[in-house]
DNA sequence: GTGGTCTAGACCACC
DNA sequence: GTGGTCTAGACCACG
């Protein structure tokens, strides 16, 4: 599976942040990496229900920051990956993150307060990154 | 101190949102309780270098969800409390997302990586809700 | 005056990039500096009977460059200029190139040689620049 | 060599429309003749690592301007040469030019900032001409 | 009234 | 069939 966009309509962040977001998010975990392929404009548009301009306003944007590299005919690329996490060291800290929400929710916080006080506590651990 | 609000204008996130999302937050998670009074809309504005009325924005649509109350000539006051989470079980689980974030850095991450894992789990394990 | 914005819809350039080219031009050259407003969108767009989105693509790519910073609702502004050139120079070499166009034109050369004329000796002293 | 063909991507001219105009150039400049065989379309494709329906494209361009006529089997050939500049005057006219440029580098512009006082003059002495 | 976002849809450049 | 450009026009965020 090339890479799955997620969409938040009710977030406020508009739609094409959010998928550079996640195409950024992918590369910063490894994701994707450099050589691979953006799947294309159109069946993002298709699949997310979404105007193609602005799919491509967030693969346009990405292009800027020098993460991706459009070729005419043939598709998007990713040209850089960004220090991505060694693959051990994500698997052991996804599984533990996921326990903890897991123990979260099994104290009876709600989707809304996990969110909350995750984004508490990164806050307050000066966890900067603007990829929310 | 009533409540630190905290902008990122690179976030793409309307400024209105974001102090709503932060007053949501801190009802959450029990910081705000029923009775108490938010800052002034003018205090706000002054101190975040912003428009008063997105301030007055943002109490509005609170009040629209019925978080708070304006109280002509004293200001606006929390009016129910969103099932905060008991103290104990706070102070539990934020303690030990605190630890997850330092091995997280300690592993060599950066912010951008800690956000983008952070997200990346939230959404895979479905947890929902707005406030991000 | 504000900047003069001419159009070439002959020369193949895509309106936009000719939009931000003439802005950049204009931080070379000292016309605009920093904290100098540009003329707003819509403005831009009625004068050149173009589309208002066409000049705000322009505005948003000299955005990306760090060129200039749009403040809702109240315009976009130059944010930093890029070593102008001192205005004795400029003066002294814009007349002197001027000399030159006119005894080009003088000797027979219509506006096309001139064009190409100057277009080969810049790339033959390795002039580089993106801004044509 | 025949014609050393030039790309610049970064320019946001169309290839075939930066293969054409040079070949313009070179018929104004006197450097291509009546009679002079442009280069074969599979060579210039390779040599510039660019589709040769792009490079095809530009051919049938020029052709289309009555500037070249292809012959079957054999290639494709100047059929007209316009108005080429006296080499004498040529000769001057680039020479001072090219003192012109150096005088602007002496004075420390950078090249980009050449090219933006050459474009601005250009503009304002009302030198027409698609070929930039 | 400023810029920003999004949609709908046409047309072009390139492979 | 890929991405890029442009238009037309609606609606939102912000001051």
């Amino acid at each position: 599976m090339a890479l799955a966009f997620r969409l938040d309509a009710s977030s406020g962040v508009p739609t094409y942040r959010q998928l550079a977001d996640q195409v950024r998010r992918a590369l910063l975990l490894g994701y994707l990496q450099d050589g691979d392929q953006l799947p294309p404009v159109r069946d993002v548009a298709t699949a997310l229900v979404v105007n193609p301009n602005t799919v491509a306003k967030a693969y346009r944007d990405l292009e800027r920051a020098g993460l991706v590299k459009p070729r005419a005919g043939q598709g998007t690329f990713v040209t850089g990956s960004v220090g991505p996490v060694p693959a051990a060291t994500y698997t052991q800290l996804s599984a533990s993150l996921r326990r903890w929400v897991r123990s979260a929710r099994g104290a009876g916080l709600d989707g809304e307060q996990v969110r909350a006080l995750v984004a508490a506590v990164l806050d307050d651990e000066q966890v900067g990154g603007a990829v929310a």
